[in-house]
RNA sequence: GGGCGCUUAGCUCAGUUGGUUCAGAGCACCUCGUUUACACCGAGGGGGUCGGGGGUUCGAAUCCCUCAGCGCCCA
């Protein structure tokens, strides 16, 4: 026996990935006489690189995937990734500082051109990290959202919905830039390090028909104007009166409300906080909350305009009237306070201004109506969640679903198709083309003389998400021309998408479920009337032992490739899914993966142990006829298991029957059984029928440890060029003998007794033994009576019509026995071990003939129940009246 | 503030419509073991008043109420 009594990863993952992916087994086509079985990855970051998130969700749709095409399907997984408009285009414009070049120097086209150099260069690691995973992505599907077709899907999508009714401009705080005259996002705002020095006043507020002042602290005192509330927190002893009074507002004497919102600490400031919805994200919040009224007394370039009220401030420097309504404040004795304050001010990144915000028109897709479906569809269970707690989250989410904002402040995503011809906040249209642009706004502006550099294209970019939502239905280009039509996605037009769609399962992580799944349910229903997959698998988030997520930042995640490399991918896989109930949270702990690698090892050296038998024709094997029909039993009942389990999605059960079937089953118990002894030969139908159980064992294996089972596979016989296990049949579960499982439980449970007392006894294994039984009935024992002499090592097994005296002995249901020990029993231990069980077979006969004398539970339980009961008094009253016995002649 | 969920062995979790031998698994732990598949192993073992209290029921980890602790989502 030359092989490596460890299994070696390292020499097999590589090999088998690359042979899978050259005999093309991972890619699919429709194929009508197959039954499709497709999902679509949840496309990973394109900037994103592999973390232990990834390796969890990507493992369970690997042995989804893996399963459906063994089970005859038409396997199809899509893979992908999200352009991130948000992320990417901070690491591009990072890039490019690093080469000394300021976004605000280049134009658009220049820095898209930046952009997809990066992406080409970098984008899409983590498509190739997920390989050393074993991931079975159909890679000539692969799509990216900002493919040329995927961009012009998006661009249709939005002109339809717009033609549709559904988007509206609606107010948002965005961040302005008063000398660029442009928002930007907020990762293109800076703040300074440590901070910068500003001054916090404290200015009084008149009360509204009473004496009395509210003293209010603020930083930017040339709000005031805009101020419509002062709030209060409604724990706040000092304050709570003052709830629902009014105040007036210095100079102007606007009467504002004073309102109660826990959003006020406590401890900062006066305690009172002025509230000016127009010029703050957090007071907007507040405003929308009370329903107050919104203000905007600053202008794009940062003066202040003609709603503050105040003629001397109109037209002048924010940061002017700041210093003059100080003063003013001051002089009429307003001004309470005023002092040095550390404080991080959001500064410009392109021209360093401090940035204002600002509410601005922004685009919005209104969700009440064309959410119903893709709320009705998961309340009625034709999309089901799993597990199906989230129903409950997701019903509360749709029942309350706010419009979306789906505008943002960038360059790097689709550009919003939206051109705008005059000044005015309706002075724009909404088309595919800036040419089709063009003819609209000749009709809506009335002009027949506009031009296309009369037309200005809305500079932001789509919110990523309203990419992404199209995923399942623009993977297979569902909107391409010819397919899409009048707003619908017509059926019979696109073969792909017929075909495919809606996929099967959507596995993906519960903090996207709204972001991301609930969406692409309403872009589903909406263009295609149809559901866009049938199962939504949340997975849990991966922490690590002190349950903290895993992040960078932290440095508490292990590098996924770097575990590959040291257990395998097969183990990692395993490790992964051992502890990982769907829903559940994944405490993850290396010992889970080396786990995985041993057990991957187990297999290994059973396979060692096969493949080193030689054949000896002249033997018949009828000797090993019960551990064949008990495994072939036992594996069909497990594989019952197994698919209970799958069609549940409780993935981890299904490998852990798996496991123990493969460890517990197959090796300890029906290997043990069938072994010759050491370098004898086996006869060759037990061989040939093992090999036949190794496969089967493997099959079963082979979506959640693709690698070893693939190698194995290959060493258990010559195979042809395409058979390979990742197409193999998967094994259907037959019907199996219940009997013969409950004999062969029996025969386990004698063994257990024997190993048991030669433990206690220190008796060593290669002494044999003689077992001697007393039982009314012999023959239950009759056909694993050779196993049992194997595993118990033992010289002899008959029956006995008597008790046997200086014996170890155990008693099973009502059967006793005896295993002569000469001189080798403690009588004193034995009589107290005795005692004890029968004290307690006592307690428990009583509780079960009290249960079997009411009156109530004899009629009111199911006819089952009470047999069940009565056949434990039986058993009970049997075993008492053995261990009597036996005690009354010790 | 609103909503959802969780609390079962040292750890991580199962426990399906309340009822099939005193509540199960994996890991960890303890004892013994190197008889050539595997010490990345084998055999055996200990360990839980199912968060506390109350109720419904012939019967509750399972249903109801209540208290305590924890977590998540939305605002």
């Amino acid at each position: 026996m030359s092989l490596s009594t460890k299994y070696d990863s390292s020499a097999v993952e590589d090999k088998w990935y690359q042979y899978w992916l050259e005999k093309g087994f991972f890619h699919s086509e429709p194929n009508p006489d197959k039954e499709p079985y497709s999902i679509v990855i949840p496309p990973p970051n394109v900037t994103g690189v592999l973390h232990m998130g990834h390796m969890l969700n990507n493992t369970i749709q690997d042995v989804l995937i893996r399963k459906a095409r063994m089970e005859g399907k038409e396997a199809c997984w899509v893979p992908g990734t999200d352009h991130a408009s948000i992320a990417t285009e901070a690491k591009v414009v990072r890039m490019l500082r690093e080469k000394g070049i300021k976004k605000s120097d280049l134009t658009r086209d220049e820095f898209m051109t930046h952009a997809w150099e990066w992406k080409e260069k970098y984008g899409g690691i983590i498509l190739e990290q997920l390989k050393k995973l074993g991931a079975s992505c159909d890679w000539e599907r692969t799509s990216f959202t900002m493919d040329d077709h995927y961009y012009k899907a998006v661009i249709k999508v939005f002109v339809d919905l717009y033609n549709k009714g559904y988007l509206y401009r609606g107010l948002r705080m965005v961040n302005w830039d008063v000398e660029a005259q442009t928002t930007v996002s907020n990762e293109e705002v800076l703040y300074r390090e440590g901070g910068e020095v500003s001054k916090l006043y404290s200015v009084k507020y008149k009360l509204k028909d009473e004496d009395g002042f509210v003293v209010i602290a603020t930083q930017r005192p040339e709000t005031i104007l805009g101020d419509t509330a002062i709030a209060v927190n409604p724990n706040d002893d000092r304050f709570k009166h003052l709830i629902g009074k009014k105040a007036l507002v210095p100079f102007i004497n606007r009467e504002i409300p004073i309102i109660g919102d826990e959003y006020v600490e406590l401890d900062f400031g006066t305690g009172c906080l002025k509230v000016t919805p127009a010029h703050d994200p957090n007071d907007y919040e507040i405003g929308l909350r009370h329903n107050l009224e919104i203000i905007d007394t600053i202008s794009d370039t940062g003066t202040l305009n003609e709603k503050c009220e105040m003629p001397k401030y109109v037209g002048v420097d924010r940061f002017k009237v700041r210093k003059m309504i100080v003063k003013d404040l001051d002089e009429a004795g307003l001004l309470v306070e005023e002092k040095d304050f550390t404080t991080r001010i959001g500064r410009s990144e392109r021209t360093d201004s401090v940035v204002e915000p600002k509410l601005s028109l922004q685009w919005f897709i209104k969700m009440k109506d064309i959410s119903k479906k893709a709320h009705q569809a998961v309340m009625d269970d034709e999309i089901l969640l799993h597990p199906p707690k989230f129903k409950n989250t997701y019903n509360h989410w749709m029942e309350n679903v706010r419009d979306w904002c789906i505008s943002r402040q960038l360059w790097w995503g689709q550009q919003i198709p939206a051109y705008f011809f005059g000044s005015n906040e309706d002075d724009f249209v909404v088309a595919e083309t800036i040419e089709e642009a063009l003819e609209l706004a000749k009709v809506k502006s009335g002009n027949s003389a506009l031009k296309l550099s009369d037309l200005k294209q809305d500079d932001d970019v789509l919110d990523t998400w309203a990419s992404s939502w199209l995923f399942p239905l623009e993977v297979f280009k569902g909107f391409a021309d010819g397919s899409f039509e009048d707003g619908k996605i017509v059926p019979g037009r696109n073969k792909e998408l017929d075909y495919y769609y809606p996929t099967a399962t959507l596995v993906t992580a519960p903090e996207i479920l709204f972001f991301w799944v609930a969406r692409m349910i309403i872009a589903g229903y909406e263009y295609t009337g149809q559901k866009p997959f049938s199962d939504v698998y949340l997975t849990g988030i991966v922490r690590d032992k002190q349950r903290r997520k895993m992040s960078k930042s932290l440095g508490n995640s292990p590098d996924p490739l770097d575990l590959i490399a040291q257990y395998g991918a097969d183990a990692v896989r395993t490790g992964m899914l051992f502890s990982s109930p769907a829903g559940n949270d994944l405490l993850f702990d290396e010992k889970l993966i080396e786990q995985g690698r041993n057990f991957a090892n187990k297999i290994w050296n059973a396979f060692r142990l096969v493949q080193g038998w030689e054949v000896d024709n002249t033997l018949s094997g009828d000797n090993n006829k019960p551990a064949i029909a008990w495994f072939e039993a036992r594996f069909n009942q497990t594989l019952t298991e197994v698919e209970d389990h799958f069609k549940k999605f409780r993935m981890s059960d299904a490998l852990m029957s798996t496991y123990k079937l493969i460890w517990g089953d197959f090796c300890s118990w029906y290997l043990e059984m069938i072994k010759p002894d050491y370098q004898k030969p086996i006869d060759a139908t037990t061989l040939k029928v093992t090999i036949g159980f190794f496969e089967k064992i493997l099959k079963l294996l082979h979506p959640f440890m693709p690698f070893i089972t693939e190698e194995l596979w290959h060493e258990l016989g010559d195979r042809a060029e395409k058979d390979c296990i990742i197409v193999s049949e998967w094994p259907k579960a037959e019907q199996f003998d219940e009997g013969l499982l409950l004999e062969a439980e029996l025969a386990f449970d004698i063994i257990g007794n024997i190993r048991n007392i030669r433990n206690a006894k220190q008796i060593a294994m290669k002494d044999q033994l003689e077992l001697k039984v007393k039982t009314a009935d012999f023959s239950t024992l009759n056909r694993f009576a050779d196993a049992i002499k194997k595993l118990g090592n033992l010289s002899v097994l008959d029956q006995t019509s008597d008790k046997i005296d200086n014996c170890a002995s155990f008693v099973i249901k009502g059967d006793e026995f005896f295993i002569p020990l000469a001189g080798a029993v403690d009588l004193g231990v034995e009589k107290e071990e005795m005692e004890k069980e029968l004290a307690y077979t006592k307690g428990f006969l009583i509780s079960v003939e009290k249960k079997l004398s009411n009156e109530r539970f004899v009629s009111g339980a199911p006819e089952q129940v009470v047999a069940m009961e009565k056949k434990k008094m039986e058993d009970a009253k049997a075993k008492i009246k053995v261990l009597e016995q036996s005690l009354a002649t010790l």
